[in-house]
DNA sequence: AAATCTATATACAGACCTGTATATATAAGA
DNA sequence: TCTTATATATACAGGTCTGTATATAGATTT
């Protein structure tokens, strides 16, 4: 992937996150870049080009990262369950954190036939998927059921950090994660 | 108040919700109410003072709606916490629901300094201050802390099913509250 | 040195948005 | 009937945004 590319997506990501995406224009993008819009609509079709192209690096990256660090640190099943949040709580208040794009994107656009929408969507359903699996693997139950309890945790405490930073919320996200965790193994 | 600017905001409610805040425009919010520009600007001075009544307004009824029931169906502070998320599930799948303002509309003004944004997160810090209340009056230790995981479960809840009507996120965050609760209740 | 590829600089068309100005209609009260 | 208050209809100024057109500079290859 050419630089000038690579230093877009990384640009684009970061003011998406702290300014919102609807209000970053691809000027401003360009201009942080330092390059300009020629150059941009030369590596991308179009602004949602750009948008959906930021929402799968930022997910590849994080649940790559995610299943590298469970699969060398946990061996039983439910090790990985139960490490699940320490590795969160690394990726979020690591300083290269710069949000979970799906989840602001998905509040950005509500409108079900946006290709946006409808990505972020699909990533937050394969988040849950995933941890769903690990729940499996560890013979809870109703997997699916806790899968979204966590994930609906995950994504308040993601939402409250960023608006935040420091607030805590990731530490209380963590707690409560035990305690389901706990109580979905015990029944 | 006038029959009308209770109309537009009733209408904007809905379109924000819907469409999201940035993408309605004016021009969609008199048509779909049925007056004119010139009579949303003699009762809003401006789309930011609309969108402030907006959130006002819907956090007004959801407060008064919540401590209400809460008040008159439960006697006992644990009693109030128990039965917490029986009412916002009542809420949430009321046919009247209209999402809560402050979750979207502080991903959609991430910017700190915005009027929208320092409203919404106010709100939030006053809800998840209520649950904490309701959390010290029924002895809680660290009635703080619980407050975060309950209003953590909740915002993302409320979002789930917001995106997905009838996709069971509430039934499942009810039934993680109970277990926090109970948690914190015996520690 | 000539040709080619890549990036820059700049301008602008077309769309959309907020907020206002102007003129008109409608209805109620004096 | 005359006046006053309220709502409508419509147009538009000024701004922002996306995406493109045109011309130029630098670097690499042949």
């Amino acid at each position: 992937m050419s630089s000038l590319k690579s230093k877009i997506l990384v640009v684009a990501t970061d003011l998406f996150q702290t300014r919102g995406i609807n209000s970053t224009g691809v000027d401003t993008i360009v201009a942080v870049a330092g390059t300009t819009k020629m150059t941009l609509y030369k590596y991308f079709t179009s602004k949602e080009n750009l948008i959906l192209e930021v929402l799968e690096k930022g997910h590849q990256d994080f649940q790559s990262w995610l299943s590298e660090q469970l699969n060398s640190n946990a061996k039983k099943p439910s090790d990985k369950l139960q490490k699940l949040f320490e590795f969160i709580e690394e990726w979020v208040t690591s300083p290269n954190f710069r949000g979970m794009g799906f989840i602001k994107a998905s509040a950005e656009f509500p409108n079900e036939e946006s290709a946006v929408h409808q990505l972020s969507s699909e990533q937050s359903r394969q988040f849950r998927q995933y941890i769903s699996s690990l729940a499996s693997e560890a013979n809870i139950q109703d997997a699916d059921g806790l899968a979204l309890q966590l994930s609906l945790i995950f994504e308040g405490a993601v939402q409250a950090e960023q608006m935040k930073r420091g607030s805590g919320a990731m530490k209380y996200a963590k707690k409560a994660s035990k305690i389901l965790i706990d109580s979905a193994l015990t029944n």
